[in-house]
DNA sequence: ACTATATTGAGAGTGAGTCTCATAAACAAT
DNA sequence: ATTGTTTATGAGACTCACTCTCAATATAGT
């Protein structure tokens, strides 16, 4: 297992609980825990599943997971990527590729966004400064409570072109 | 053909080029000159859509459109879709929902973001304050030039529960 | 009107993701 | 350890949003 994806290029030191995952620190501890909460068994399939996540140390498909790790089966990958993200382990980010990408949530990585190519669909972390995230988060609180929504997070995404497809 | 869509509640009076389109202006007129800059026609069947698109004032899927509209085609539908968003007439909103979200693009409405149901994947409008935005213009900026990114714009989403979905 | 080009519509096709179900693994209690 | 109970696995069938095909039709230019 190498380190975890981190767009800020330090390592992860921070965060609001105990379940920040340090750049050394126990990675599946944490996975464990959120499945535990949910009533999810953490089976090696499941674990397998994480460190091909973890290695990857950036949002990845199906395709991706499966070509890192043949072994693996593509039904039961989706099936955990589900069961990953009822418990809070991972995020999809849904672009306009063939695939989906997934990527670990909050809090077991940092707070970041997404450069998403409109072209090939690729996704890419990035950080904004804390000014800037604290204005965000309170203008989007006050838009969805108005709107009535229950707010969970917040996407903040750049669309353009990546590098290869310029 | 209603008001467009404008989710700051009042007029769209303001725009960097003359194509934004006013409450009571020429719709039709500046979805025409989008499409002939890019060598497509403005046929029957677009502007049924684009005013179908219009009358629901808000993001819609093709479900929406077909069923307010039921004798177009729905392949022709998609294909017409396709060809406005190339033109830059329409957004495709991406979300966890069965269908996309389809909804007019700037400078054809103003500035605005989008809360989404992580339940249902409804899409709602909203707006944030000139402050913040110029400031997530700046920050999206900076992180796009350093990773080789051609920035197109930016999507500010808060996902979360819908009243409904609660 | 005539020609060249773009669009339409119905249905076939594609493919990412989900569902089924028989088998296997994980947990609990004795 | 053994048994019983619940949950997870994997192969493949299946769904369905969306795209493609192609013959018929509408549009624009001359």
């Amino acid at each position: 297992m190498s380190l975890i994806n981190n767009p800020s290029g330090g390592a992860l030191t921070t965060g609001r609980d105990g379940d920040v995952v340090h750049a050394d620190s126990d990675l599946h501890g944490a996975v464990g825990r959120h499945l535990a909460r949910h009533d999810y068994r953490y089976t090696a399939g499941r674990r397998r599943l994480v460190d091909t996540m973890a290695d990857a140390g950036k949002p990845v498909t199906l395709p991706d997971i499966i070509s890192a790790s043949p072994d693996l089966s593509p039904s039961s990958v989706y099936r955990n990527l589900d069961v990953l993200e009822r418990s809070g382990v991972v995020d999809r980010i849904t672009t306009r590729g063939d695939h989906a990408f997934f990527e670990f949530a909050e809090p077991l990585l940092s707070h970041h966004h997404h450069l998403i190519c409109i072209d090939c669909g690729i996704v890419k972390d990035f950080c904004l400064d804390d000014e800037v995230e604290k204005r965000v988060d309170r203008g989007l609180l006050e838009a969805a409570g108005e709107a009535g929504f229950t707010p969970l997070r917040h996407n903040v995404d750049l669309h353009g072109y990546c590098p290869d497809c310029k």
